[in-house]
DNA sequence: ATCAAAATGTAGCAATGGCTACAAAGTAAA
DNA sequence: TTTACTTTGTAGCCATTGCTACATTTTGAT
């Protein structure tokens, strides 16, 4: 018998497939990166100034405003945000709680590369990318190291 | 006189811009990301069975082999790969440089992840996506923790 | 109140990366 | 050799995120 254990509900997948896994879940938060920069972002703007415009958010987000506010549309087709013509934009509670965990997870990444000694200005603009990727279990292995380095 | 240091080249942008440009360079990082997932993974399929071959590469990314099909065109266009019909791929030098980078930036990733507490099984799925987002700087600063750290 | 400027929204284009379905080429077995 | 199978390639679709150009609405100044 070459291999084949029956009773061990396929906790190990063929390597190529494990491979394949990882690949798929690396695509899927690419795509959920860009609503994560935006709805951190409107929630950074409603608090800083209480309110979220469409111009605004394209200028700091460095696109264009037709982008920006294509890009809005399908927010508010996802159910994260919420606005009507001509007026500012508003996170929905789903909105506002995944800016939250967005923000939690960009502010420990930024510590924890500090912490292990990356330069201030490369540690804010990695951890603009490097955000979207961090699972919860990386996150709170993060903070508990961020905690003993204290 | 309210701002205006003539002498200093711009180092200090207004923050809004400097946000720009962070946003900027992650969503450039994104678009790299793709080619550096192909060449790493070629040069692996390269290495261990001494050919790459479209279905095999689709198979490994989890994706349709049409799809790896088109992008490796992709590839091949801004001269990374090189190929023939019906036959397997090979990188071009400059592939073959980007992927020695690729690999050699997740390693350090990966180890990096494990030293502060990842689980192993996390730090690879979370290298996935992370490592197309780590500088130079950062990657320096990581394998110098990794140093000392033993 | 009017008019000009700014903000917002729409339309349409390009590139990208997914997919399925179909076509063609290569490979190997009968 | 012929036939069946696998691999490779092509075509065409959809969704996404960029962009520019143009239209509309709001806002604010005169």
């Amino acid at each position: 018998m070459v291999a084949a254990k029956p009773n061990q509900p396929q906790l190990a997948m063929p390597p190529e497939k494990e491979q394949a896994r990882r690949f798929e879940k690396a695509r899927a938060a690419q795509g959920v990166s860009l609503l994560e920069d935006y709805v951190e972002l409107i929630d950074d703007l409603l608090t800083s100034s209480g309110e979220a415009r469409p111009t605004d958010i394209a200028r700091r987000l460095g696109v264009s405003h037709a982008t920006a506010i294509k890009c809005l549309a399908r927010l508010k087709r996802e159910g994260l945000v919420q606005s009507k013509p001509y007026r500012g934009i508003f996170l929905t509670a789903e909105g506002a709680a995944l800016a939250t965990r967005a923000r939690n997870r960009h502010r420990i990444v930024v510590s924890l590369l500090r912490a292990v000694g990356v330069p201030p200005e490369n540690a804010e603009q990695d951890a603009e990318g490097i955000e979207h990727h961090v699972s919860d279990a990386a996150l709170a292995a993060f903070s508990a190291f961020l905690d003993r380095a204290g």
